[in-house]
DNA sequence: TGCAATGTTATTGTATACAAATAGGTAAGG
DNA sequence: CCTTACCTATTTGTATACAATAACATTGCA
Protein backbone atom coordinates (compact mmCIF):
# COMPACT_ATOMS: atom_id res chain seq x y z
CA UNK A 1 0.00 0.00 0.00
CA UNK A 2 2.90 2.05 -0.45
CA UNK A 3 1.53 3.24 -3.87
CA UNK A 4 1.60 6.68 -5.00
CA UNK A 5 -1.97 6.79 -4.99
CA UNK A 6 -2.70 5.45 -2.27
CA UNK A 7 -0.59 8.14 -0.52
CA UNK A 8 -2.05 10.68 -2.71
CA UNK A 9 -5.24 9.51 -0.79
CA UNK A 10 -4.52 9.62 2.58
CA UNK A 11 -2.82 12.87 2.28
CA UNK A 12 -5.89 14.71 0.51
CA UNK A 13 -7.82 13.05 3.15
CA UNK A 14 -6.17 14.68 5.98
CA UNK A 15 -6.16 17.71 4.10
CA UNK A 16 -9.87 17.61 4.07
CA UNK A 17 -10.56 16.39 7.51
CA UNK A 18 -7.77 18.56 9.52
CA UNK A 19 -9.63 21.25 8.07
CA UNK A 20 -6.95 22.67 5.92
CA UNK A 21 -9.16 22.56 3.39
CA UNK A 22 -12.91 23.41 3.80
CA UNK A 23 -15.82 22.60 2.62
CA UNK A 24 -16.01 24.26 -0.92
CA UNK A 25 -12.51 24.74 -1.55
CA UNK A 26 -11.48 23.88 -4.93
CA UNK A 27 -9.14 21.27 -5.25
CA UNK A 28 -7.64 20.83 -8.33
CA UNK A 29 -5.29 17.89 -9.57
CA UNK A 30 -2.63 19.64 -10.37
CA UNK A 31 -1.94 21.82 -7.04
CA UNK A 32 -3.07 17.99 -4.92
CA UNK A 33 -0.25 16.62 -7.34
CA UNK A 34 2.03 19.47 -6.10
CA UNK A 35 1.03 18.83 -2.74
CA UNK A 36 1.66 15.13 -2.98
CA UNK A 37 4.50 15.13 -4.59
CA UNK A 38 2.60 12.61 -7.33
CA UNK A 39 1.82 13.45 -11.15
CA UNK A 40 -1.94 13.77 -11.69
CA UNK A 41 -2.47 10.52 -12.25
CA UNK A 42 -2.57 9.02 -8.91
CA UNK A 43 -4.67 12.23 -8.04
CA UNK A 44 -7.22 11.38 -10.16
CA UNK A 45 -7.27 8.02 -8.83
CA UNK A 46 -7.54 9.21 -5.29
CA UNK A 47 -9.96 11.51 -6.20
CA UNK A 48 -12.63 9.04 -8.05
CA UNK A 49 -12.47 7.26 -4.49
CA UNK A 50 -12.66 10.40 -2.33
CA UNK A 51 -15.91 11.49 -4.45
CA UNK A 52 -17.33 8.25 -3.52
CA UNK A 53 -16.98 8.29 -0.18
CA UNK A 54 -18.58 11.78 -0.54
CA UNK A 55 -15.29 14.02 1.09
CA UNK A 56 -15.75 15.29 -2.68
CA UNK A 57 -18.40 16.43 -5.06
CA UNK A 58 -18.08 17.00 -8.43
CA UNK A 59 -19.67 20.88 -10.39
CA UNK A 60 -21.09 19.82 -13.86
CA UNK A 61 -17.81 20.40 -15.21
CA UNK A 62 -15.75 17.53 -13.61
CA UNK A 63 -14.71 20.19 -10.62
CA UNK A 64 -13.71 19.23 -7.75
CA UNK A 65 -14.43 20.83 -4.42
CA UNK A 66 -14.56 19.87 -0.59
CA UNK A 67 -18.36 18.49 0.25
CA UNK A 68 -20.16 20.84 2.07
CA UNK A 69 -22.32 19.42 4.89
CA UNK A 70 -25.77 21.05 5.39
CA UNK A 71 -27.43 20.56 8.73
CA UNK A 72 -30.68 18.70 5.79
CA UNK A 73 -27.15 16.51 5.25
CA UNK A 74 -26.14 15.20 8.58
CA UNK A 75 -29.69 14.45 9.19
CA UNK A 76 -30.00 12.38 6.29
CA UNK A 77 -26.49 11.00 6.44
CA UNK A 78 -27.35 9.70 10.46
CA UNK A 79 -31.12 8.30 9.20
CA UNK A 80 -29.32 6.40 6.64
CA UNK A 81 -26.59 5.56 9.18
CA UNK A 82 -29.02 4.78 12.17
CA UNK A 83 -31.33 2.38 9.80
CA UNK A 84 -28.38 0.34 8.26
CA UNK A 85 -26.11 0.00 11.37
CA UNK A 86 -29.80 -1.27 13.54
CA UNK A 87 -29.59 -3.53 11.04
CA UNK A 88 -26.25 -4.58 10.73
CA UNK A 89 -26.54 -4.93 15.26
CA UNK A 90 -29.64 -7.33 14.11
CA UNK A 91 -28.06 -9.63 12.15
CA UNK A 92 -25.02 -9.29 14.97
CA UNK A 93 -26.99 -10.30 17.72
CA UNK A 94 -27.47 -14.06 16.27
CA UNK A 95 -24.06 -14.21 14.67
CA UNK A 96 -21.91 -12.69 17.25
CA UNK A 97 -18.99 -15.56 18.27
CA UNK A 98 -17.24 -15.54 22.00
CA UNK A 99 -14.56 -14.20 20.78
CA UNK A 100 -16.48 -11.46 19.28
CA UNK A 101 -17.95 -10.44 22.47
CA UNK A 102 -14.71 -10.70 23.83
CA UNK A 103 -12.96 -8.31 21.39
CA UNK A 104 -16.28 -6.13 22.15
CA UNK A 105 -16.25 -6.54 25.81
CA UNK A 106 -12.70 -4.97 25.59
CA UNK A 107 -13.36 -2.06 23.14
CA UNK A 108 -15.94 -0.74 25.45
CA UNK A 109 -13.79 -1.25 28.65
CA UNK A 110 -11.13 1.11 26.70
CA UNK A 111 -13.84 3.92 26.10
CA UNK A 112 -14.69 4.18 29.66
CA UNK A 113 -11.28 4.11 30.38
CA UNK A 114 -11.25 7.15 28.82
CA UNK A 115 -14.28 8.26 29.60
CA UNK A 116 -13.05 8.56 33.64
CA UNK A 117 -10.14 10.69 32.75
CA UNK A 118 -10.41 14.45 33.48
CA UNK A 119 -9.11 15.42 30.21
CA UNK A 120 -10.71 12.72 27.65
CA UNK A 121 -8.26 11.65 25.11
CA UNK A 122 -10.70 12.31 22.02
CA UNK A 123 -8.59 10.72 19.52
CA UNK A 124 -8.71 7.33 21.60
CA UNK A 125 -12.09 7.55 21.67
CA UNK A 126 -13.01 7.44 18.09
CA UNK A 127 -10.38 4.85 17.14
CA UNK A 128 -12.12 2.71 19.82
CA UNK A 129 -15.87 3.87 19.07
CA UNK A 130 -14.48 3.68 15.50
CA UNK A 131 -13.62 -0.36 16.21
CA UNK A 132 -16.85 -0.58 18.37
CA UNK A 133 -18.70 -0.47 15.24
CA UNK A 134 -16.60 -2.31 13.10
CA UNK A 135 -16.58 -5.15 14.88
CA UNK A 136 -20.25 -5.12 15.17
CA UNK A 137 -20.80 -4.82 11.53
CA UNK A 138 -18.40 -7.11 10.74
CA UNK A 139 -20.38 -9.59 12.83
CA UNK A 140 -22.94 -9.12 10.94
CA UNK A 141 -21.28 -11.46 8.38
CA UNK A 142 -22.29 -8.74 5.03
CA UNK A 143 -20.08 -7.56 3.15
CA UNK A 144 -22.47 -5.45 0.87
CA UNK A 145 -23.59 -3.80 4.12
CA UNK A 146 -19.84 -3.16 5.11
CA UNK A 147 -19.25 -1.43 2.22
CA UNK A 148 -22.45 0.92 1.92
CA UNK A 149 -21.77 1.95 5.20
CA UNK A 150 -18.24 2.72 5.00
CA UNK A 151 -19.35 5.07 1.79
CA UNK A 152 -21.07 6.95 4.47
CA UNK A 153 -18.37 8.43 5.68
CA UNK A 154 -18.89 8.84 9.45
CA UNK A 155 -15.64 10.36 9.58
CA UNK A 156 -16.21 14.01 9.26
CA UNK A 157 -19.43 14.50 11.04
CA UNK A 158 -17.82 11.98 13.73
CA UNK A 159 -15.35 14.05 14.11
CA UNK A 160 -16.69 17.01 14.29
CA UNK A 161 -19.18 15.28 16.84
CA UNK A 162 -16.32 14.10 19.04
CA UNK A 163 -15.08 17.51 19.37
CA UNK A 164 -17.44 18.74 21.29
CA UNK A 165 -17.92 15.89 23.85
CA UNK A 166 -17.54 16.52 27.29
CA UNK A 167 -16.66 13.29 29.98
CA UNK A 168 -20.94 12.93 30.35
CA UNK A 169 -21.35 12.33 26.66
CA UNK A 170 -18.84 9.58 26.15
CA UNK A 171 -19.80 8.15 29.56
CA UNK A 172 -23.27 7.56 27.97
CA UNK A 173 -21.99 6.17 24.85
CA UNK A 174 -19.87 3.85 27.03
CA UNK A 175 -23.10 2.84 28.83
CA UNK A 176 -24.93 2.26 25.37
CA UNK A 177 -22.60 0.47 24.19
CA UNK A 178 -22.67 -1.95 27.26
CA UNK A 179 -26.71 -2.21 26.38
CA UNK A 180 -25.87 -3.56 23.13
CA UNK A 181 -23.38 -5.60 24.51
CA UNK A 182 -25.99 -7.11 26.97
CA UNK A 183 -28.56 -7.56 24.11
CA UNK A 184 -25.79 -9.45 22.14
CA UNK A 185 -25.28 -11.58 24.54
CA UNK A 186 -28.69 -12.40 25.09
CA UNK A 187 -28.73 -12.86 21.24
CA UNK A 188 -31.60 -10.70 21.31
CA UNK A 189 -32.02 -9.40 17.52
CA UNK A 190 -34.41 -7.03 18.04
CA UNK A 191 -33.14 -5.19 21.17
CA UNK A 192 -30.08 -5.34 19.34
CA UNK A 193 -31.67 -3.34 17.05
CA UNK A 194 -33.86 -1.04 19.04
CA UNK A 195 -31.05 0.22 20.99
CA UNK A 196 -28.72 0.84 18.13
CA UNK A 197 -31.44 2.87 16.61
CA UNK A 198 -31.77 4.97 19.18
CA UNK A 199 -27.45 5.29 20.10
CA UNK A 200 -27.13 6.72 16.42
CA UNK A 201 -29.86 8.76 17.11
CA UNK A 202 -28.36 10.05 20.17
CA UNK A 203 -25.29 10.60 18.42
CA UNK A 204 -27.20 13.06 16.01
CA UNK A 205 -28.64 15.46 18.69
CA UNK A 206 -25.19 15.40 20.35
CA UNK A 207 -24.08 16.83 16.96
CA UNK A 208 -26.51 19.16 16.76
CA UNK A 209 -26.13 20.33 20.71
CA UNK A 210 -22.40 20.75 19.40
CA UNK A 211 -23.27 22.84 16.34
CA UNK A 212 -25.52 25.53 18.02
CA UNK A 213 -22.96 25.59 20.58
CA UNK A 214 -20.14 26.20 18.28
CA UNK A 215 -22.69 28.98 16.01
CA UNK A 216 -23.41 30.46 19.35
CA UNK A 217 -19.59 30.80 20.31
CA UNK A 218 -19.14 32.92 17.60
CA UNK B 1 -21.55 12.70 -22.10
CA UNK B 2 -19.60 11.92 -25.04
CA UNK B 3 -16.63 11.82 -23.29
CA UNK B 4 -14.25 8.29 -23.90
CA UNK B 5 -14.61 7.69 -20.52
CA UNK B 6 -18.37 7.67 -20.45
CA UNK B 7 -18.77 5.29 -23.84
CA UNK B 8 -15.67 3.03 -21.77
CA UNK B 9 -17.97 3.05 -19.09
CA UNK B 10 -21.47 1.98 -21.31
CA UNK B 11 -19.58 -0.18 -23.65
CA UNK B 12 -17.78 -2.07 -20.40
CA UNK B 13 -21.21 -2.55 -18.38
CA UNK B 14 -23.29 -3.64 -21.19
CA UNK B 15 -20.64 -6.57 -21.95
CA UNK B 16 -21.02 -7.49 -18.14
CA UNK B 17 -24.91 -7.35 -18.36
CA UNK B 18 -25.25 -8.98 -21.75
CA UNK B 19 -23.45 -11.85 -20.51
CA UNK B 20 -20.36 -11.56 -22.81
CA UNK B 21 -18.10 -11.29 -20.48
CA UNK B 22 -19.38 -13.89 -17.78
CA UNK B 23 -18.73 -13.95 -13.79
CA UNK B 24 -15.41 -14.49 -13.06
CA UNK B 25 -14.20 -13.48 -16.27
CA UNK B 26 -10.90 -11.35 -15.72
CA UNK B 27 -10.69 -8.12 -17.59
CA UNK B 28 -7.97 -6.20 -18.16
CA UNK B 29 -7.70 -2.78 -19.14
CA UNK B 30 -5.42 -3.23 -22.04
CA UNK B 31 -8.09 -5.69 -24.02
CA UNK B 32 -11.11 -2.50 -22.49
CA UNK B 33 -9.21 -0.05 -24.46
CA UNK B 34 -9.43 -2.37 -27.70
CA UNK B 35 -12.69 -3.21 -27.30
CA UNK B 36 -13.93 0.59 -26.30
CA UNK B 37 -11.19 2.05 -28.77
CA UNK B 38 -9.88 4.77 -26.52
CA UNK B 39 -6.74 4.15 -24.55
CA UNK B 40 -6.65 2.89 -21.12
CA UNK B 41 -6.73 6.35 -18.87
CA UNK B 42 -10.62 6.37 -19.93
CA UNK B 43 -10.61 2.33 -19.26
CA UNK B 44 -8.90 3.12 -15.59
CA UNK B 45 -11.68 5.87 -15.18
CA UNK B 46 -14.56 3.48 -16.16
CA UNK B 47 -13.01 0.51 -13.70
CA UNK B 48 -12.97 2.45 -10.71
CA UNK B 49 -17.22 3.39 -11.30
CA UNK B 50 -17.89 0.06 -12.09
CA UNK B 51 -15.89 -0.93 -9.04
CA UNK B 52 -17.78 1.04 -6.74
CA UNK B 53 -20.98 -0.30 -8.20
CA UNK B 54 -19.54 -3.39 -7.75
CA UNK B 55 -19.99 -4.80 -10.84
CA UNK B 56 -16.50 -5.66 -11.24
CA UNK B 57 -14.24 -6.61 -8.20
CA UNK B 58 -10.52 -6.56 -7.73
CA UNK B 59 -8.04 -9.43 -6.46
CA UNK B 60 -4.98 -8.77 -4.49
CA UNK B 61 -2.70 -7.53 -6.60
CA UNK B 62 -5.66 -4.71 -8.13
CA UNK B 63 -6.39 -7.86 -11.47
CA UNK B 64 -9.98 -6.94 -12.49
CA UNK B 65 -12.92 -9.09 -12.51
CA UNK B 66 -16.73 -9.50 -13.12
CA UNK B 67 -18.16 -9.61 -10.05
CA UNK B 68 -20.04 -12.79 -9.13
CA UNK B 69 -22.95 -13.36 -7.31
CA UNK B 70 -23.81 -15.97 -4.90
CA UNK B 71 -26.83 -16.55 -3.58
CA UNK B 72 -25.75 -14.92 -0.10
CA UNK B 73 -24.95 -11.98 -2.32
CA UNK B 74 -28.19 -11.47 -3.92
CA UNK B 75 -30.23 -12.35 -0.98
CA UNK B 76 -27.96 -9.69 1.38
CA UNK B 77 -28.27 -7.04 -2.36
CA UNK B 78 -32.40 -7.52 -2.11
CA UNK B 79 -32.57 -6.83 1.81
CA UNK B 80 -30.64 -3.98 1.77
CA UNK B 81 -32.09 -2.62 -1.24
CA UNK B 82 -35.85 -3.38 0.47
CA UNK B 83 -34.71 -1.92 3.51
CA UNK B 84 -33.70 1.61 1.82
CA UNK B 85 -36.48 2.15 -0.76
CA UNK B 86 -38.88 1.18 1.57
CA UNK B 87 -37.51 3.98 3.61
CA UNK B 88 -37.10 6.59 0.41
CA UNK B 89 -40.77 5.38 0.08
CA UNK B 90 -41.83 6.76 3.35
CA UNK B 91 -40.32 10.19 2.85
CA UNK B 92 -41.54 10.12 -0.23
CA UNK B 93 -45.32 9.72 0.88
CA UNK B 94 -45.41 13.27 2.49
CA UNK B 95 -43.07 14.81 -0.54
CA UNK B 96 -44.47 13.99 -4.12
CA UNK B 97 -46.07 16.82 -5.86
CA UNK B 98 -48.99 16.22 -8.39
CA UNK B 99 -46.25 16.08 -11.09
CA UNK B 100 -44.31 13.60 -9.71
CA UNK B 101 -47.49 11.96 -9.08
CA UNK B 102 -48.13 12.36 -13.02
CA UNK B 103 -44.88 11.35 -14.10
CA UNK B 104 -45.35 7.94 -11.67
CA UNK B 105 -48.87 7.13 -12.79
CA UNK B 106 -47.68 7.35 -16.53
CA UNK B 107 -44.90 4.95 -15.76
CA UNK B 108 -47.08 2.88 -14.19
CA UNK B 109 -49.05 2.73 -17.64
CA UNK B 110 -46.38 2.35 -19.49
CA UNK B 111 -45.45 -0.92 -17.33
CA UNK B 112 -49.43 -2.50 -17.94
CA UNK B 113 -49.26 -1.80 -21.47
CA UNK B 114 -46.48 -4.26 -21.65
CA UNK B 115 -47.86 -6.84 -19.03
CA UNK B 116 -51.05 -7.11 -21.66
CA UNK B 117 -48.67 -7.94 -24.33
CA UNK B 118 -48.56 -11.68 -25.33
CA UNK B 119 -44.68 -11.48 -25.91
CA UNK B 120 -44.14 -8.95 -22.89
CA UNK B 121 -41.15 -6.46 -24.11
CA UNK B 122 -38.88 -7.20 -20.85
CA UNK B 123 -36.43 -4.11 -21.92
CA UNK B 124 -39.26 -2.05 -21.95
CA UNK B 125 -40.65 -3.24 -18.96
CA UNK B 126 -37.20 -3.05 -16.84
CA UNK B 127 -36.80 0.66 -18.24
CA UNK B 128 -40.02 1.75 -17.50
CA UNK B 129 -39.45 -0.06 -13.92
CA UNK B 130 -36.30 1.45 -13.31
CA UNK B 131 -37.55 5.13 -14.17
CA UNK B 132 -40.53 4.46 -11.72
CA UNK B 133 -38.49 3.44 -8.60
CA UNK B 134 -36.19 6.69 -9.86
CA UNK B 135 -39.13 8.71 -9.88
CA UNK B 136 -40.10 7.54 -6.17
CA UNK B 137 -36.18 7.79 -4.85
CA UNK B 138 -36.01 11.24 -6.22
CA UNK B 139 -39.54 12.48 -4.55
CA UNK B 140 -37.78 11.19 -1.09
CA UNK B 141 -35.30 14.24 -2.05
CA UNK B 142 -32.51 12.47 0.20
CA UNK B 143 -28.85 13.08 -2.42
CA UNK B 144 -26.94 10.57 -0.19
CA UNK B 145 -30.09 8.00 -0.10
CA UNK B 146 -30.10 8.42 -3.91
CA UNK B 147 -26.37 7.81 -4.36
CA UNK B 148 -26.05 5.06 -2.09
CA UNK B 149 -28.84 3.01 -3.47
CA UNK B 150 -27.42 3.41 -6.99
CA UNK B 151 -24.31 2.01 -5.87
CA UNK B 152 -26.38 -1.11 -4.42
CA UNK B 153 -26.71 -1.87 -8.31
CA UNK B 154 -29.53 -3.41 -8.64
CA UNK B 155 -29.32 -3.95 -12.78
CA UNK B 156 -27.18 -7.01 -12.92
CA UNK B 157 -30.02 -9.08 -10.90
CA UNK B 158 -32.82 -7.19 -11.69
CA UNK B 159 -31.93 -8.10 -15.58
CA UNK B 160 -32.00 -11.62 -14.38
CA UNK B 161 -34.76 -11.83 -12.78
CA UNK B 162 -36.99 -10.13 -15.14
CA UNK B 163 -35.92 -12.23 -18.07
CA UNK B 164 -37.76 -15.00 -16.25
CA UNK B 165 -41.05 -12.60 -15.65
CA UNK B 166 -44.10 -14.16 -17.16
CA UNK B 167 -47.19 -11.82 -17.86
CA UNK B 168 -48.26 -12.62 -14.42
CA UNK B 169 -45.44 -11.55 -12.75
CA UNK B 170 -45.52 -8.16 -14.65
CA UNK B 171 -49.07 -7.76 -13.70
CA UNK B 172 -48.20 -8.01 -10.11
CA UNK B 173 -45.53 -5.60 -10.22
CA UNK B 174 -47.45 -3.44 -11.96
CA UNK B 175 -50.62 -3.81 -9.72
CA UNK B 176 -48.22 -3.56 -6.40
CA UNK B 177 -46.89 -0.38 -8.00
CA UNK B 178 -50.65 0.73 -8.18
CA UNK B 179 -51.18 0.47 -4.98
CA UNK B 180 -47.81 2.33 -3.73
CA UNK B 181 -49.36 5.00 -6.02
CA UNK B 182 -52.45 4.69 -3.96
CA UNK B 183 -50.15 5.01 -0.52
CA UNK B 184 -48.66 8.06 -1.72
CA UNK B 185 -52.04 9.54 -2.96
CA UNK B 186 -52.92 9.14 0.38
CA UNK B 187 -49.76 11.05 1.93
CA UNK B 188 -49.03 7.79 4.09
CA UNK B 189 -45.93 6.90 4.93
CA UNK B 190 -45.87 4.17 6.86
CA UNK B 191 -48.29 2.22 3.97
CA UNK B 192 -45.49 3.46 1.42
CA UNK B 193 -43.15 2.20 3.74
CA UNK B 194 -44.90 -1.24 3.86
CA UNK B 195 -45.82 -1.91 0.30
CA UNK B 196 -42.38 -0.88 -0.95
CA UNK B 197 -40.78 -3.52 1.66
CA UNK B 198 -43.08 -6.11 0.27
CA UNK B 199 -42.79 -5.41 -3.37
CA UNK B 200 -38.98 -5.69 -2.87
CA UNK B 201 -38.94 -8.76 -0.74
CA UNK B 202 -41.49 -10.59 -3.71
CA UNK B 203 -38.63 -9.79 -6.40
CA UNK B 204 -36.40 -11.36 -4.39
CA UNK B 205 -38.53 -14.25 -4.55
CA UNK B 206 -39.40 -14.30 -7.71
CA UNK B 207 -35.61 -14.26 -8.72
CA UNK B 208 -35.74 -17.54 -6.58
CA UNK B 209 -37.92 -18.99 -8.56
CA UNK B 210 -35.92 -18.12 -11.62
CA UNK B 211 -32.82 -19.01 -10.20
CA UNK B 212 -34.33 -22.61 -9.37
CA UNK B 213 -36.06 -23.03 -12.40
CA UNK B 214 -32.99 -22.16 -14.61
CA UNK B 215 -30.93 -24.54 -12.27
CA UNK B 216 -33.35 -27.16 -13.03
CA UNK B 217 -33.60 -26.89 -16.79
CA UNK B 218 -30.04 -28.39 -17.22
C1' DT C 1 8.74 -36.80 -8.37
C1' DG C 2 8.28 -32.66 -5.84
C1' DC C 3 9.78 -28.24 -4.82
C1' DA C 4 12.12 -24.10 -5.07
C1' DA C 5 14.51 -20.54 -7.50
C1' DT C 6 14.67 -17.84 -11.52
C1' DG C 7 13.66 -15.67 -15.72
C1' DT C 8 10.04 -14.31 -18.80
C1' DT C 9 5.63 -12.37 -19.82
C1' DA C 10 1.41 -10.21 -18.77
C1' DT C 11 -0.68 -6.50 -16.28
C1' DT C 12 -1.14 -2.61 -13.62
C1' DG C 13 1.06 1.93 -11.87
C1' DT C 14 3.05 6.47 -12.91
C1' DA C 15 4.71 10.40 -15.40
C1' DT C 16 4.31 13.53 -19.03
C1' DA C 17 2.75 15.90 -23.16
C1' DC C 18 -0.83 17.55 -25.51
C1' DA C 19 -5.97 18.14 -26.61
C1' DA C 20 -10.46 19.69 -25.26
C1' DA C 21 -13.51 22.09 -22.57
C1' DT C 22 -14.91 25.65 -19.43
C1' DA C 23 -14.91 29.63 -16.41
C1' DG C 24 -13.94 34.30 -15.93
C1' DG C 25 -12.77 38.54 -17.49
C1' DT C 26 -12.79 42.27 -21.04
C1' DA C 27 -14.25 45.00 -24.55
C1' DA C 28 -17.76 46.33 -27.80
C1' DG C 29 -22.45 47.44 -28.75
C1' DG C 30 -27.06 48.60 -27.42
C1' DC D 1 -25.35 50.72 -17.33
C1' DC D 2 -26.43 46.33 -18.83
C1' DT D 3 -25.78 42.64 -22.08
C1' DT D 4 -23.38 39.86 -25.22
C1' DA D 5 -19.60 38.04 -27.63
C1' DC D 6 -15.13 36.74 -27.63
C1' DC D 7 -10.66 35.83 -25.93
C1' DT D 8 -7.50 33.97 -22.54
C1' DA D 9 -6.11 31.37 -18.67
C1' DT D 10 -7.21 27.53 -16.02
C1' DT D 11 -8.54 22.95 -15.50
C1' DT D 12 -9.81 18.48 -16.81
C1' DG D 13 -9.57 14.65 -20.50
C1' DT D 14 -6.79 11.47 -23.28
C1' DA D 15 -2.91 9.14 -25.30
C1' DT D 16 1.42 7.15 -24.88
C1' DA D 17 5.84 5.65 -23.04
C1' DC D 18 8.03 3.58 -19.53
C1' DA D 19 8.49 1.60 -14.68
C1' DA D 20 7.13 -1.63 -11.23
C1' DT D 21 4.97 -5.59 -9.94
C1' DA D 22 2.77 -9.93 -9.97
C1' DA D 23 1.66 -14.38 -12.36
C1' DC D 24 3.40 -18.11 -14.77
C1' DA D 25 6.31 -21.39 -16.76
C1' DT D 26 10.68 -23.53 -16.85
C1' DT D 27 14.69 -25.32 -15.19
C1' DG D 28 17.75 -27.12 -11.73
C1' DC D 29 18.24 -29.45 -7.53
C1' DA D 30 17.05 -32.50 -3.73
Amino acid sequence: MTRAADRAYAEIRSLILSGDAGPGTQLTEEQLADICGVSRTPVRDALRRLEAELYIVRSDSQRVFVADWSHADVDEMFTLRGILEAHAARRAATRFDADGLTALRACNAAIEVVARQGEPDIPAFLASNREFHRLIVDAAQSPRLAVTLSTLVEQPVVRRTAMHYGRDQLARSASEHNELILAFEARDAAWAHAVMAAHIRRAFHAFNGARIQASDAR
